[in-house]
DNA sequence: TAGATTGTTAATCGATTAACAATC
DNA sequence: TAGATTGTTAATCGATTAACAATC
């Protein structure tokens, strides 16, 4: 029902307005919330009608109250326990991002199947061996993870982690990742974001020199 | 004219033929390369068709002479340089990430506050400081960058860099830059990506139990 | 009230999918 | 030729934008 990028747009509408919280500001109208996240006022009604939240169109909306409840949308439980395997350099990096920064999303425990990153702990997370992954997923009642690991390696990975039961899957590696439909995948390709920018880098610079 | 999703997959398609050919296979089918590229056939025929490539319907396409044109098309004048902008934990994986692996996209200068870091070389690839930055842009006629800074720097380095002549800027910042219109942007914030495959996973963990 | 903002409905836009004719 | 694959055209789908009536 809800499109999928109005999900990621609610994601940046939360920190923004815990940014506008942390300012003193208690009401907010959609064009003020859309000059700062990058996106159409209108657009920022629709999403929210989409959660069922809805404004005065005298006062706007509520800042503290529509935070809160983008947060109780996106995650009901409160706490989203992610398991993170591959701690190479970006894995590290991974780890230290979301280390004690983020309350809400926790990467609760970590795998590789170096082993002499086993049993480390590193940026307060605990490193596994790769067989214990099933245990330690099922114990942890974790649901998604993350993927940083080399691309031949990452289906292999991918079918471990279904096969524990996790049904979501944010990968790194640069491989199509086959799972089943009950798993949601959501890839994050650098080399391809980096083509990507590279492309549209180049068009735009070429537009300028047309028409400066 | 060519639609920006169509840009990142041929960035996929490009990786997976050099695999393809690596393998020996000189010849391929699209449903051969849907299979793999995990998209269908008729969307890869299509993305072909932009950017003016057609096959042959007895033999397919030919894997060599596809891969170099998806290349020549991506990337014209064959060497992409590209400038990164802090050299924190991310920083330096993305620098791990690019160093001698991809040929045609180097990062050729890295740039941050940091006295302590600037001089160094990291990875094959120098650091500069913050101030140093539009000179060594203009001299290395680099035309995109990346930008992996705390957010509340985020802003002020795109300035610089649209400043100094940068046309397209991959963001892993969190948090929305606002720049011309002769400027590409692309988001690629870590938090988002995790909110979505986070809340996805719970749906298909409750769709899978209603239904099993 | 007056007026800016709100939610909703209709129109537009873009991309994908399906159907089909063309090709080696 | 026969047949699988190709490129193209039409239909569908989803999301965004524009126009409008409702609200405090």
């Amino acid at each position: 029902m809800t499109p999928e990028r109005t999900i990621g747009r609610l994601s940046l509408y939360r920190r923004l307005l815990q940014q506008e919280w942390d300012r003193g500001v208690m009401n907010i109208f959609s064009h003020q919330l859309a000059a700062i996240a990058g996106v159409t006022a209108a657009q920022i009604r629709r999403d929210l009608t989409y959660i069922g939240y809805y404004g005065n169109p005298r006062l706007g909306y509520g800042v503290r109250e529509l935070r809160e409840s983008i947060e109780s949308f996106l995650n009901p439980s409160g706490v989203e326990r992610l398991a993170l395997v591959g701690v190479g350099n970006l894995g590290r990096a991974i780890l230290a991002y979301f280390s004690g920064r983020h309350r809400k999303l926790s990467i609760v425990a970590a795998f590789d199947n170096d082993a002499t990153k086993i049993g480390r702990v590193i940026q307060g997370c605990r490193v596994y061996g790769m067989d214990e992954l099933p245990e330690v997923v099922r114990e942890n009642r974790i649901e998604a993870a993350i993927i940083a690991v080399p691309a031949p390696n990452a289906q292999a990975v991918a079918d471990v982690l279904t096969m524990a039961g996790v049904t979501g899957i944010l990968n790194f590696a640069p491989a199509s990742l086959r799972v089943g439909r009950n798993v949601y995948v959501e890839h994050n390709d650098l080399t391809m974001a980096v083509e990507k920018v590279a492309y549209f880098a180049r068009a735009r610079g070429q537009l300028n020199e047309v028409s400066p």
